[in-house]
DNA sequence: CAATCAATGCTAACAGTGTCAACATGAGAC
DNA sequence: GTCTCATGTTGACACTGTTAGCATTGATTG
């Protein structure tokens, strides 16, 4: 119900005139991903409402792509972050992995918009050849920490199988939620990812 | 480059003075989908290639949006028929299984813009509400299709969970190779789909 | 301290979009 | 033959992303 946050501590740097308006723009759309199931992001919306003029942000992004880049990695790295937490925080064997995808899952379900965002914007970037972009480097941070949550007993094509399967469940799992085809049970997704036999091979 | 698609047999029927505009738009708008990744189905665009006013198509669709879902409707029950053709074909049991399961895939990299859509548009309907709608429906029909390739000696909950699980990572899998994080490699997909255990309870 | 310069912001404009209201046209029904 | 309703068109409005050119301001020099 606060439709103006009374906090006038937001200047985060202010290393020029007017303000960081990049920032206030990152933070405003931030905000907005995280309220609304279909925020608007666009470029005169974002700036009408920071009070500044139409293009001013074109003295901060090239494009309204890059704009909603800059958010998809934020967010990128903040589910990084999540998850490496609550990977953290369950440890190892076929209950903390479980734990660990029901967290994933759970981080979709409450900034869905945003999730839905990261996996657009991604699919735009050409990973092969920007290899070295942050969203790239965010992403294989990602697998990276999925692939450490599997037994240490498995080769690494085996390992692969295993960290890729993980992620499309939980991937899937949540696209389907967010999506309406499925509801939100904690319980259910628990069940559905303990339906993974890890390690197991191809021969039928 | 054929700027006029110059076969003349197109009019699928033909109630109506000027040729059956409706048909057409979602024709051309569905060639749009298989042709090309990102594909521009704006209004403007559409009737202008289709050689009739920006307005024309407000008397056939009542908005944007409703010819977005025509077509993803048209898309899903192109998927629903292919997803039930090949497990007909791929018989049953774990090979058969993981063979529908590669299909789902097959299919979504070969029409990743229409399965997109699917997905963005199936989220925007109220299921919930219009529970009896066509596109409900669609969606109801695919995962039975998912649940009819399940062991038949599961009870019911174990069935939904292995369903779930099956679409989900089907459906997963497809979204990153979409979106490149992962290459596409049948073999590949063949194995992480026989990862999973089907029926396999909570109990750790 | 004053002058310069680059960073930042503003205005005006262009092309494009979805959508509505009002008007025109034509095919089929009486 | 006339009427009517479905279909298509024109014109307009409010948006959007984007560019070019001009204005301002803060910091960096001499």
């Amino acid at each position: 119900m606060l439709p103006c946050l009374p906090m006038p501590d937001l200047p985060v740097n202010a290393p020029y005139h007017h303000g960081d308006l990049r920032a206030a723009a990152l933070q405003m759309g931030m905000e907005r991903l995280e309220s609304q199931e279909q925020p608007d992001l666009g470029l005169r919306a974002l700036a009408r409402d920071l009070g500044v003029s139409a293009t001013a942000l074109y003295r901060h992004f090239p494009n309204k792509d890059a704009l909603l880049d800059a958010l998809a990695l934020e967010g990128l790295n903040r589910l990084g972050w999540h998850q490496a937490e609550a990977a953290k925080a369950a440890g190892g064997g076929r209950a903390g992995f479980a734990e660990v995808g029901v967290t994933y899952v759970d981080w979709a379900v409450k900034h869905p918009a945003l999730l839905r965002l990261i996996y657009t914007r991604v699919g735009k970037v050409d990973l092969d050849v920007d290899d070295s972009s942050a969203m790239g480097e965010a992403f294989r941070q990602l697998r990276k920490g999925i692939a450490a949550l599997m037994p240490e007993n498995l080769g690494p094509t085996e390992r692969a199988v295993a960290t890729l399967h993980a992620w499309s469940l939980v991937h899937g799992l949540a696209m389907l939620i967010l999506d309406g085809q499925v509801d939100y049970d904690p319980e259910m997704i628990r069940n559905v990812v303990l339906t993974t036999a890890i390690g197991q091979t191809k021969t039928p």
